[in-house]
DNA sequence: AAAATATGTTACCGGGTGGTTACAAATATA
DNA sequence: TATATTTGTAACCACCCGGTAACATATTTT
């Protein structure tokens, strides 16, 4: 039984970040975390302060949504932007499973420990929607079909099909794309 | 003590919508149904067969998604039902918090037992989207857009704002409703 | 009226949860 | 070396879950 803090405290804090991309928000807890980390729960609440402090430094580190920073150093996105936004950063949505159950989890509860991690997760995704024009159609129309990839995002986790649409082909979520990419056209030239 | 079966069953089902509508697909459970309809809850293993066989009694009985059937009568739908649809259906979406709950629990999980559920739910939805074409980006934005809209509706039940976005002024929503429309039209100008 | 059946309640089971306390062992300090 | 302190484990608590068995009471059938 060896004694090493920093490597139980990169133990468990992987652990945590495990259980959320496996099994989701749900599947968090003290129980669960300790069993996967092997050690023995009462060393969270020794050196996290529990579950709710160690959503709070996850928060803070801020592990999620990496690659959505494409647009980080800018103050305000353009059209061309946006287009490249709906290419990559809904690529990426797909790919990050973590970021998935975070989005996941914001649908679910709202309570003072996670309201923290929410803040942070969405001041990032906001820069995206920072376009100059605020008032047009086009903003809301884009958010709209963000807000819908996300969701058919979230949804292709347990349905396969969304109605007649196949959520598992690669096909079906380049013409999402496709279609994205239309419409901010299609405003754009009116 | 009075014995009377069916007003027992009846207060049994009244207590698991009144969960899922107030609690969401978090609250339904066998003790807490039990409990909200103040009765044992062997009887609920006894008149239904358990959570599922409630479950599966509810979906057939098709309590959700009532007011979204302004299609039913047709065989497929037309840009004119689409806009119909973006106006009527998705404002009668964020008023039933019933469908709400239904579309929620579909974020969350799809085991044996919630499968037939969702299947009633999606066959209905299923309508709104079969135009006739079928492989034009309008679908597909159409669907995005649609998702969209869903999804910011559950959200708004724990986020009272999306990024710079106030989900729980009317207005917000009708700018929603306007760029479904605008969308529409410029797609079909083309 | 007596027996059978339907209805309803109570108590329990095994298992899991978050949280705390008591204790053992390794390491650092004197 | 002897003493503190830190690190880690195990046992325990009260509470919830889904599920079941045992029992009591009302209603119907014979």
């Amino acid at each position: 039984m060896k004694k090493d803090r920093p490597a139980t405290e990169k133990k468990i804090y992987d652990a945590f970040l495990s259980i959320l991309k496996v099994k989701g928000p749900q599947g968090v807890g003290i129980n669960a975390i300790a069993k996967e980390a092997g050690v023995s729960k009462e060393l969270i609440y020794r050196y996290f302060g529990g579950l709710k402090g160690l959503l709070l430094q996850y928060a803070q580190k801020g592990d999620f949504f990496k690659s959505l920073l494409v647009l980080d150093d800018k103050e305000k996105s353009s059209v061309e932007d946006l287009k490249q936004f709906a290419k990559e950063g809904t690529k990426e949505l797909r790919e990050n499973k973590l970021t998935q159950e975070i989005l996941r989890w914001q649908l679910l509860e709202n309570n003072k420990e996670t309201k923290d991690l929410f803040k942070y997760t969405n001041s990032q995704i906001g820069k995206i929607f920072a376009i100059s024009d605020k008032d047009t159609s086009l903003n809301h129309a884009f958010q709209l079909m963000i807000g819908g990839y996300v969701y058919f995002t979230l949804l292709s986790k347990f349905n396969k099909t969304f109605i007649t649409t196949d959520l598992t082909k690669e096909e079906t979520w380049a013409k999402f794309d496709k279609a994205l990419e239309k419409t901010i056209d299609l405003f754009n030239e009116k």
